[in-house]
DNA sequence: CTGAAAGCGCTTACAG
DNA sequence: CTGAAAGCGCTTACAG
């Protein structure tokens, strides 16, 4: 079988307290004995049992990535880095911690029990969870809050439960993004939101572009709101909408850079000038926004990733309950081509 | 704390073998005892704890995927569903199985140790390994070879170590995409390979150009092959170079999607026809295929991570060893536009 | 500084 | 069908 820490201590001839000490650092060992402990941990390449170890400590050094199910539309990130600005943002605070990742998602049918992340968290196979959903199942989060069991939630949760979460201002971003039209001087400005609009993301954009027509005293037109996908179609077909309108558009809130490829490819298609014709800002600022010259709004998931790994990090390693903390990420609007200047 | 089979025990007046036995299946229980034990247990929303149960049954239920670091080049399927339908495919296969997907990149400083993976696999914390890498670390593999810990390699392993290895057939697929070049009537045919030699799918992929060349006769032109690597601008630059030659090839073995869509940039920007002028066949026929119909050999990342899996996990459920599996997922040529018909 | 021993929460022979 | 007990491989008071 394996080798285990009996073996080092019989070898040693010290007792596995002594091994255990010098391994982790918890006690007292004599600089000699340590020297020699460590000679025989090398040379049988020891590594302690993980789920032993666990048993002990209560701790399995592993945190769970909660994921929508890689078939659904929304986990294809198409086009994008996203996910994997995601991935490195959270390695950058995990690695050197020595935590590992666990991907998880939901059955497809969501309706099955027990929920996977409830189990995980029950059997204790995760120390903590970061959530990466564009909408929540309460049932879930209550649970968890119940249970005192350490997450952080990426984006954003209805009501007022207590909890951690990491996310961009997405209504003041809207709002910003929308602002930059107004300012040069579009009056007819359209919104596609990123996702249906139960995804608060949506909603909180569409709040941050009514703001910013409001405050700017800019009547509002309820055709200008389309609801977009995770599609480079649904840009598409937006503009196929907007254009149909007795009055269309001047400028476009996008919700996505994918969305706004499919602006492009409609504008491509039908002879129309970006952004003469129609000017657009965008949100992700991702490999899309940087090749095609696409005017968009940063939602740095990198830092998302890695604010979120370093908040559950600290909760998992504190004893006392704190305050929830809400870090916002700062997000801006990196200025392109597709906006266009100031209109006359 | 947190509650126990103790617990569970004791409210259902049984011993905590009962409960076990009613949990696992794993013994004799009355009807009545097991519904009562059943009911505590729902109640009470109880879950054996993993460490404990894993430190028997030397199992975690969770299989480690390991992938290159996520800053690295690689790692970026840039425009692609690549990850996704690897993920597809592994969670086909895992999920009913009751595992989990535990993610594992290497330290950026790729002689840091130890391993990340051989730290995994000797603390038991992982059941069994999965590569998906463009090359490989010998010392790591003879590692687990040597602890008989369970892996399967998706790609292609120099040498006859004796291990599990899933992947398609590179060689004969870019021997079937060149063959298909030639029996267009194409001759002088190119070759953009995937990465750098070293990647063995690179140099299949080059054995199989060649075969085909050679086995048609057509002389080859050291000239007409192009080192690649995963990003578009490759492509692009293999244009540029293909083109400045004194006889420009009228066809390309493109080493993949992405570095197809740098030639179709190429192509726009130089007001050259695809295929009239030049005509090409790619790899992996991902989305961007699709979307640009470009003409491209499938490399099923689905099914290499779904068999990937499944062998793994014959793998870990096998007492006694067995020979290792090559297991060749089928790939076939989806031809769109980008080959064009028949030359006179 | 060192060692003997208890105990983490399970599973699994073993005895009844 | 049921229960008492050993033991998986660690960590951690506790005694010396």
């Amino acid at each position: 079988m394996a080798i285990t820490i009996k073996d080092i201590a019989r070898e040693a001839n010290v007792s596995v307290s002594s091994v255990s000490f010098a391994i982790n650092g918890t006690g007292p060992v004599a600089p000699e004995t340590k020297r020699r402990i460590f000679e025989i941990i090398e040379r049988f390449n020891y590594q302690p049992n993980t789920a032993a170890r666990g048993m002990k400590t209560r701790k399995t050094n592993n945190i769970c990535l909660h994921i929508p199910h890689p078939e659904s539309d929304i986990f294809t990130f198409s086009g994008n880095s996203l996910f994997n600005d995601l991935l490195q943002g959270i390695g950058s605070a995990i690695d050197e911690k020595g935590y590992n990742l666990l991907l998880a998602w939901d059955h497809k049918d969501v309706h099955m029990k027990p929920s996977k992340l409830l189990s995980l968290a029950r059997s204790r196979a995760v120390d903590g969870i970061l959530f990466s959903q564009p909408n929540h199942d309460f049932e879930t989060l209550n649970e968890l809050l119940n249970l005192k069991f350490p997450f952080v939630f990426m984006g954003r949760v209805l009501g007022d439960r207590p909890m951690d979460v990491v996310d961009i201002d997405n209504f003041d971003a809207s709002y910003r993004n929308t602002s930059h039209l107004i300012k040069l001087g579009h009056k007819k400005i359209a919104f596609i939101s990123p996702g249906p609009l139960d995804y608060l993301l949506a909603e909180d954009r569409l709040e941050g572009y009514k703001e910013a027509l409001d405050e700017a005293n800019i009547r509002r037109n309820d055709q200008y709101v389309y609801i977009g996908d995770t599609r480079e179609q649904s840009g598409y077909a937006a503009m196929e909408f907007f254009l149909s309108l007795k009055e269309p558009p001047t400028a476009i809130v996008t919700g996505r850079d994918i969305q706004a490829l499919g602006i492009l490819q409609y504008a491509r298609t039908h002879n129309l000038s970006i952004p003469d014709d129609i000017a657009f800002v965008s949100f992700e600022n991702s490999d899309i926004a940087h090749k095609h010259d696409i005017s968009s709004m940063t939602t740095d998931l990198y830092q998302i990733g890695k604010e979120s790994s370093k908040l559950l990090l600290q909760t998992i390693g504190r004893k006392k309950e704190r305050q929830p903390q809400n870090i916002v990420i700062p997000a801006e609007l990196v200025v392109r081509k597709t906006c266009g200047g100031q209109r006359e």
